[in-house]
DNA sequence: GTCTGAAGTTACTCGGAGTAAATAAATCTC
DNA sequence: GAGATTTATTTACTCCGAGTAACTTCAGAC
């Protein structure tokens, strides 16, 4: 068998979703038809693939958010759709999720995962209220954002499991909860980067 | 030896502290010179162990919280306190926060971690705001919350590694930062709660 | 044919979680 | 107080998964 990257990670996948997050490397290694060597120089050790499902992962999030952006919609309600297009995207690919989020607690793969997130949300914010990422304040905003997401969505994802198979609220409400929470604040920031393009390197505002 | 549950979880403390976030439960028995079938049966299998001490920890952090708190203050600035006072008490037990963090993402353990603080939450938004907790609303807040505490949180606890030992930023640079994004959120919804005290168990405001 | 190197597979080592069987201590019985 | 029975404790395992060393097989070169 040839098995190329790509090849060894669809397969990674689908060990993922039929056996559950607690997959082997043999399972895995099985499941793309190879032997266990072979994973682990095409790919690596368990932390490499955990970063490789990853970035597949975030891809696939991104590429859902990225295509709700209707343009002419109010900030607010785009806010409100790319949450509930992260959330549905993510419960689209549950055992994916899980799987990261389970393994992906070792330190390296973590931060690895939480600094690609925080990128996208900095370019996000850059793109719609200018100039930021001068300070580090903008760190500490996408990091809220991500791991206020990240347990948002773990437990609404995991409430497939006690409930029936359907998810007891749908990503809609669950964004729009989230929104009310996050919107003003986000707005709050939005508007001063808009009105004082270049006051935060320094000072913050109230104090 | 004795060997109650409070020396157990002590010894298991300083063997935390002292070895890293992969200690082992021979380690941990080691250090409360006990051997490991004492240990499972006072204690129990590797995740009640994380869970005890995510109770130990949550203990302390909710402490420090509480008595960050000083009457007559302006909403807003106890905000700003409880957070770093959250922070500030995670940095004095970074091992033990990283422990918990590391080993406990397993989805029983974190569930439970979750809960735990979800609860605390809800109740300081219901001792703040008046009568929450009829819809399911809060507890996408409060997680939202916990979620993005913990990223935060962890990124700062993380960068004394990366930097000298000392962090880079203070808890007070944090918690404004943090502060700034949610804070507008939490008002708006207190805002709410505080004039319409029954309007949470059906509708919600605008939609 | 056979030598050489890549590609792959078998068959291990290593380490940690959890436990069963063996041993020591303690309590009870007369 | 000696023997019997139950309870606490330790030793010595099993089991399983990650990661790897050493052996095998097959391609082409000559």
């Amino acid at each position: 068998m040839l098995a190329d990257r790509s090849q060894l990670l669809a397969a990674a996948e689908r060990a993922i979703v039929s056996i559950g997050t607690d997959v082997t490397m043999d399972q895995i290694a099985a499941e793309a038809a190879v032997t266990k060597p072979i994973l682990y120089r095409t790919i690596g050790d368990r932390d490499a693939v955990i970063d490789a499902m990853s970035d597949v992962l975030v891809d696939r999030i991104v590429d859902a958010v990225a295509s709700s952006r209707s343009i002419g919609t109010a900030p607010r309600d785009m806010f409100v759709a790319a949450v509930s297009a992260y959330l549905s995207a993510v419960g689209q690919h549950r055992d994916l999720y899980l799987f990261v989020n389970a393994a992906g607690q070792r330190m390296g793969p973590l931060r690895r995962r939480i600094d690609r997130s925080a990128r996208t949300i900095i370019d996000l914010f850059e793109a719609a209220g200018g100039g930021l990422g001068k300070t580090t304040s903008p760190l500490t905003w996408s990091h809220s954002i991500i791991g206020a997401l990240q347990i948002v969505t773990l437990m609404w994802i995991e409430s497939y499991d006690t409930e029936g198979d359907r998810p007891r609220r749908t990503a809609d409400d669950i964004a729009d909860d989230f929104t009310h929470l996050l919107w003003p604040g986000v707005e709050a920031i939005l508007a001063v980067e808009a009105v004082e393009p270049a006051a935060h390197s320094g000072e913050r505002a109230d104090h």
